[in-house]
Order: structure tokens, then sequence, then C-alpha cells
DNA sequence: AATAGGCGTTGACGTCTATCAAGGGCAGAC
DNA sequence: GTCTGCCCTTGATAGACGTCAACGCCTATT
């Protein structure tokens, strides 16, 4: 047994919780195993599949952090999401066989590259896979919904609040800070993703410094008070 | 045969096409005909199931409108989606085994009571069932990519330029008129799926009429040029 | 037929965010 | 170390949409 066989086993991935089901028997995590056929590293910049390329796999996140975005034809683009470690991209090339999307790494990245119809021919013997894939895609319609909502419904600051609480959030799963972060995306990117201009994305994080809410020193970002951020996504007053 | 097993039986269904998988054989059939368990009917202004009710099936439109729509603990809501005949309700639930949004009949309506174990059983015997089951959910997020894309970045004109396409697009396929259609929400409705407030619809409605795009008539709808409506979409100037 | 209530339209005005512009800071390249 | 380019911040102004309010229409009910 190499380095090599060691780092590619899902059955030693330190992600394994986050991206697999979980009460496998030892034969099915093999399986498992078996199905992801490669890794494949993304430097900064670069991109895992854009707009309509052909679609053949899902992959899962190992390292680094991506955007995914679309465009109009008219050449205006938004940021339909954000993925981090254990999270999976590529299910909307799954409709039409073509990706209908771009997917680019934010910081140099590896993922673990599943080829679909290994994933569909797996998960019809292996329930708890097949589940898996679904709440996967379930979890994801959630996600959408939510940032509908913000979308359609919220001001910039309760944008930004909700946006911060969420990374902090995810990042805190993975065993991060849960009061500080680094972004990897610039403000034109957050501004994407929260349907805002750079400038009001910028003029937002000030006032929450201004209000004593977070700190703000380039990327680095530290969360004083999590509750105001909280009381602002549920547009309450805040308590004297 | 009597007439119930004929209304039951989803190979007589006129939706067929719409919502199940092609080339599938007699005995195929057979068994998904056997896996919609019952029909349910729907009052106007009734709901098929609200955010925080257990999950257990999906549900096929037969007659009908609905629309979806989630909720701030603050009270604001959010319209997530209108769905039609032949498109499928409660994807939402899968992951966490409990509904995150409401279902609500907009008219009378009838829909397809699809136990989610069943499918998932099926699923893993019939291949054609499990690829559709995935594209189903594969287009839900495509859908909601686009939905973002409008809230993100396109102005009211375009927004509502967007949904009338979309949604005399959709009705298209159903066999109705390509430029005629009869809203099945308020004002109020449009204005929360598209993130604007009743009175912008209104507006906007009446500024296509000035530009003579579309007549209305209250919920009626023609639209006397498509072309005009994709320009206004696509952000284009009108040629002269 | 009369009436009430929900829904839709329109106007006046205010607010929020976009736009335009200038300048500063940090990181990477040489 | 210096320089260049990208990213970020901040100010002034403009424009789009929201808010508040009044009124009209249509439908359903009695």
């Amino acid at each position: 047994m190499n380095l090599n066989t060691i780092k590619v086993a899902c059955s030693n991935c330190n992600l394994r919780e986050l991206c697999m089901p979980q009460g496998l028997t030892e034969a099915q995590i093999q399986r498992i195993d078996d199905m992801v056929a490669t890794r494949r590293k993304i430097k900064r910049g670069g991109t895992l599949f854009h707009n309509g390329e052909a679609f053949t796999s899902l992959y899962v996140i190992r390292t680094g952090f991506f955007k995914t975005c679309v465009a109009t034809e008219d050449g205006r683009d938004q940021v339909t999401g954000f993925q981090m470690a254990g999270e999976v991209i590529g299910l909307d090339g799954i409709v039409n066989d073509r990706h209908t999307c771009d997917a680019i790494a934010l910081e140099d990245a590896e993922v673990c590259v599943m080829p679909f119809d290994r994933i569909e021919e797996l998960s019809r013997e292996v329930t708890a896979l097949q589940s898996h894939v679904h709440k996967i895609m379930s979890r994801e319609i959630v996600r959408e919904h939510g940032v509908m909502l913000l979308l359609g419904s919220m001001r910039a600051e309760e944008r930004l609040a909700a946006f911060l609480l969420n990374l902090v959030q995810r990042l805190h799963t993975r065993g991060f800070s849960q009061s500080e972060l680094v972004l990897r995306m610039t403000r034109e990117e957050i501004g994407s993703y929260l349907g805002l201009k750079l400038e009001t994305v910028s003029r937002t994080f000030s006032k929450f410094v201004d209000d004593g809410i977070v700190e703000v020193r380039q990327r680095h970002v530290r969360i004083l008070s999590t509750d105001a951020l909280k009381r602002i996504v549920n547009n309450q007053q805040a308590c004297h």
C-alpha cells in the first residue's frame, strides 16, 4: 500500500463524513472508492467546467474554493454559489448532458471526479448512496430557495449579513472559527452573488465596521457580534 | 376495466409524455402505474403541503396551477415558483424529510401522489425512471439558476418580460396559444416571484401596453410582439 | 339589483442602490 | 526595493423602485 493509494481512497479521506453516506459496510465503501475515478487539480482562476461543456461527472471539492456562475446572452453574469471542501459541483449538467454554468476555482483546488454513469449504476445497488444523491440535489434546491428569498426580499445590509452568517457557519462545520474568516472572493463576486454592486458591498462592510459588528481588514473578517448580524437578517431592532 | 381504472392509469394519461420517462416497456409502465398510489384534489386557495410538514411523496400536477413559497421568520415571503400540469412539486422535502415551503393551489387542482420510497425502490430497478428523477431535480436546479440571474441582475421590465415569455412558452408546450394567456396569480404574487412590489408589476404592465407590446385586460394577456419582449430581456435596443 | 371586498391602476414622493469618479493600499513581478 | 495593476474605499449624483394614498373595476354574495 503506497502513499498514493492511501491518498485516493475515500475510506481514508478526512472529508468522508461531509461527502459520503453514513453507515456503509466495508464492501460498499470499497465500491465507492472505485467509483471515484480520478482527482483533478485546478489552479486559482482555472475552470473546472464551463457553460456548454459536455457533462460527464460530478465533482466533490477536496481542497480549495469555487464559484459557479451563469450568464445572459448580453454578457451580464450572476454568481449562483460559492462552494467549499466536501461540497458537490456539477448537478446542473444532468438534465441536458451539458453544463449550464461555469465553475471557477477561487484558489488552487483539488476535486474528486465521479463519473455520473458510475454513480447511477452504483446507486441502483447501494440504497444509501441513492438516498444520498437525492438528498444532495434536494439540498441544493432548498439552498437556492433561500437565495431567491434573499434576492427577492432583502435589503443590502440583510443580504450581506445573511451571506456572512452562512459562510462562517459552513466554515465552522469544517472546523474553522465561528467568528473569523478569510474571504476567497472579491467584493464584485460577493456583489454578483447578492445582487448588489461592488461599491454597495464595500459600503455595507464599512457600515458594519462603524456599528462595531465586524472588523474588516481586506479579505480578513472578524465577526464581533453574531447576534447583531442575526438581528439584521431577521429585520429586528437592536435591543438596548 | 371500469372507468375509474382507466382514469388512474398513467398509461392512459394524456400528460404521460410530460411527466414520465420515454421508451418504457409495457411491463415497466405497469409498474409505474402501481407506484402512483392515489390522486388528491385541492381547492383553489388550499395547500398541498406546507412548511414543516413531514415529507412522504412527490406530486405531479394533473390539472390546475400552483405556487410554492418560502418565508422568513419575520413574515416576509417569497414565491419560488409557479407550477402547471405535468410539473413536479415537493422536491424540497427530500433532504430533511420535511417540506421547507408551502404549495398552494391557485385554482382547483388535482395531483398524482407518488410516495417517495416507492419512487426510490422502483428507480433502482427501472434505469429510465432513475435517470428521469435525476433530470427532474437537475432541471429544477437549472431553473432556479435562471431565477437567481433574473433577481440578481435584471430590471423590472426585463423581469416581467422574461416571466411572460417563460409562462407562455410552458403553456405552448401544453397545447395553448403562443400569444395569449390567462394569469392565474395576482399582481402581488407575480411581484413576489420577481422581487418587485405589486405596484411596480402593474406599472410595468401598463408600460408594455403603452408600447404596444401586449394587451392586458385584467388577468387576460395577449402578447402582440414576442420579439419585443425578447429584446427587452436581452437588453437590446429596438431596431427601427 | 345592490353592495361589499378583493384586486388592480395611477400619482406623488421618498429611499435605496447604481453610477460615475477619484484616490489609496496591497500583492506580485521584475 | 520599486513599480504596476488589481482591488477596495469613499464621495457626489442620478435613477429605479418602494411607499403611501386614492380611486376604479370586477366578482361574488345576498
